[in-house]
RNA sequence: GGGUCGGUGCCCGAGUGGUUAAUGGGGGCGGACUGUAAAUCCGCUGGCUACGCCUACGUUGGUUCAAAUCCAACCCGGCCCA
C-alpha cells in the first residue's frame, strides 16, 4: 500500500489498495477527506461512479469487492452511479487483455445487462442484496450508449487529442502486446478515451474500479478537467486472486466462484481455496475482524467460507451448506438435505452409465463421462461403477439416487 | 501497397506425403495421500448410447492410392519498407 489511510473512516480503507490523489490539502480536488466534508457541509451527495460492462453473464464475488464498496458509500447516504458499458462492452476493454476482445452484438449486451442487474439485487430486498436498489436517491442506473451513440467524429477527435501515443504505449498492457508483437487495434486506444468521457457524462466525484483501472480512471480525471469539471477520486481495490491461488478470478480462467452459484457449492469451493487467499478474502469479502482469527488454517478456512457464504445466502444456508459439505466428506450423502436434483426425463432407456452421466449433465460429453468412470471417478449412491456400459433398463432403477462425479459434483436424480 | 515470416488440439509448441486423433510442456479433470489445502506420485485429456463410425492442423479448391505435410487462390496476423 502506498500510503495508510488511517484518517479514512473504516468503512472506506478497509481492503483499501489506492485512493488517488491523496494529497495533504484544503482544496478539494486533491483531498477526497476534503471533499466528503464539502459534500457533508454542502448537503449534497457524492456521485460514486462503477462501470460495468455486461461481456459475460455472471458476476462472481471478485466483482462484488467493488460492489460491496459501493453498496458502502450508498449505506453512507451517497449516490451510486452504476454505468452499465452497454456501448463500451461493443469495443472491450483491453485492459489485462493480451488479446483483441470479441465484439458482441447489442442484443447480447442487452440481455447480459438485465442479468446483471438482476443479480445485483434488482427487484430485491436491499437487506439480501449486494446494491440497495429501493432507498430513493441512492442509485443511479446509466446506460453509456446514452452519450456514446451519438458521438460525433469532431467531438471524437477532441478527445482523441486529450491524449498520446505515448501515453498509450506507456500503458502496461499495450505496451506489453506492442512489445511481444500481439495486435492492438486503434479501436482499443478509443477505450480509456470513452471511460473517461463516462466520468464527464455523469459529473462522478469517485470512480472504483480494480487496481487495473488507475489508467482508464486517471484518464477520466483529465477528461474532466479538459470539459472544465471538477475531477473524481480514484479509489482502487485488489483484484481478487481466484480458485487457482495465482490469476485474477475471471470466468475465462475458470476459477470463479459466482454469486449465482447455489449455497453449498460456493462454500465447498471457498473452504478449500488454496491457503494464501485466506486471509485476503475475509479482508476483502467480510466485515469480520482480523485480529480474532483462530490458529488453526482450517478453522480460519471454514470460518471464512461460511461467513462469505452467508453474506450471499443468508445465514441459515450457510451453516446448511457447511454440515452438509462435511457429511459429503464423511461418504454419507443420503443424510443430505440439499442436492440438487436433475431431472431424467431426457435420458433414453435402456442407458448405459456412460451415456446417462453424460445426459443428466454429469459430464461435458459422453467421451469424458466414459474416461472419468474409466479413470474410477464416478459413483452413484456412493459406490464406485468402472464400468461405462453397465446398464439401466428403466428410470425407476435410477430415481433417488445419488450420482457423483469427483469430489464436488452431486445430483439426484428426479423424475 | 511492396517485401518477408507465420496461422496446428484449452494455451504454448513439435511435426514438412503413409501405424497420425497427431511428440512434448502448461493448464484442466480423475485417483492415492492430506487439512476436501499445498507438495508429491499415478491415470486421463476430439465427438458419438461406441469393440465401430464421424470430425479435426486459417479458408476453399487441386495433385496423389494416400496430405497437417505438395500446388493455387483467398482470409488473418507479426516484422521491414512506403
Amino acid at each position: 500500500m502506498l500510503n495508510n489511510f488511517n484518517e479514512l473512516p473504516d468503512w472506506i480503507s478497509r481492503g483499501l489498495d489506492d485512493l488517488f490523489p491523496y494529497k495533504k490539502s484544503e482544496d478539494s480536488d486533491q483531498s477526497f477527506i476534503k471533499r466528503l466534508e464539502l459534500s457533508s457541509i454542502e448537503k449534497k451527495p457524492l456521485r460514486v461512479k462503477l462501470g460495468i460492462d455486461p461481456t459475460g453473464t455472471d458476476i462472481h464475488i471478485g466483482h462484488s469487492i467493488l460492489f460491496r464498496k459501493l453498496r458502502a458509500f450508498q449505506d453512507a447516504g451517497h449516490t451510486a452511479v452504476l454505468i452499465i458499458g452497454d456501448f463500451t462492452a461493443r469495443i472491450g476493454d483491453p485492459t489485462g487483455k493480451s488479446k483483441t476482445r470479441i465484439q458482441l452484438s447489442k442484443d447480447q449486451v442487452e440481455s447480459n445487462a438485465l442479468n446483471y442487474l438482476e443479480q445485483l439485487g434488482l427487484g430485491k430486498d436491499p437487506q439480501n442484496s449486494l446494491l440497495d436498489f429501493s432507498t430513493p436517491g441512492r442509485l443511479e442506473i446509466r446506460r453509456n450508449s446514452d452519450w456514446l451513440e451519438n458521438l460525433n467524429l469532431s467531438k471524437v477527435i477532441e478527445l482523441l487529442s486529450n491524449s498520446t501515443v505515448g501515453q498509450m504505449l506507456a500503458k502496461e498492457d499495450f505496451n506489453n502486446r506492442y512489445k511481444s508483437g500481439t495486435p492492438i487495434s486503434l479501436h482499443e486506444f478509443l477505450y480509456p478515451l470513452l471511460q473517461g468521457y463516462d466520468s464527464v457524462s455523469i459529473n462522478s466525484d469517485l470512480e472504483l474500479g480494480g487496481t487495473d483501472q488507475k489508467f482508464n480512471i486517471a484518464m477520466g480525471r483529465d477528461l474532466q478537467r479538459a470539459f472544465g469539471q471538477r475531477p473524481q477520486f480514484g479509489m482502487l481495490l485488489p483484484i481478487l486472486v481466484g480458485l487457482d491461488g495465482t490469476q485474477k478470478m475471471s470466468k475465462s480462467l475458470d476459477n470463479i466462484v459466482g454469486i449465482n452459484e447455489d449455497s453449498l457449492s460456493m462454500y465447498s469451493k471457498l473452504e478449500k481455496v488454496p491457503d494464501n487467499l485466506v486471509f485476503s478474502y475475509l479482508n476483502l469479502l467480510t466485515d469480520e475482524n482480523l485480529n480474532e482469527l483462530s490458529s488453526n488454517p482450517r478453522e480460519v478456512q471454514k470460518f471464512m467460507a461460511l461467513k462469505i457464504t452467508s453474506n450471499f445466502k443468508g445465514v441459515e444456508a450457510a451453516k446448511k451448506a457447511q454440515s452438509n459439505s462435511e457429511t459429503l466428506v464423511l461418504g454419507t450423502q443420503n443424510s443430505l438435505n440439499e442436492i440438487p436434483e436433475f431431472s431424467i426425463s431426457n435420458v433414453n432407456f435402456p442407458a448405459k452409465a456412460f451415456y446417462l452421466f453424460s445426459k443428466m449433465k454429469m459430464c461435458p460429453s459422453s467421451s469424458e463421462a466414459r474416461r472419468q468412470i474409466l479413470g474410477g471417478g464416478v459413483r452413484i449412491d456412493g459406490e464406485k461403477i468402472l464400468d461405462p456400459n453397465l446398464e439401466f433398463k428403466t428410470p425407476e432403477d435410477l430415481i433417488g439416487k445419488i450420482l457423483q462425479v469427483g469430489k464436488k459434483k452431486f445430483l439426484r436424480v428426479s423424475n
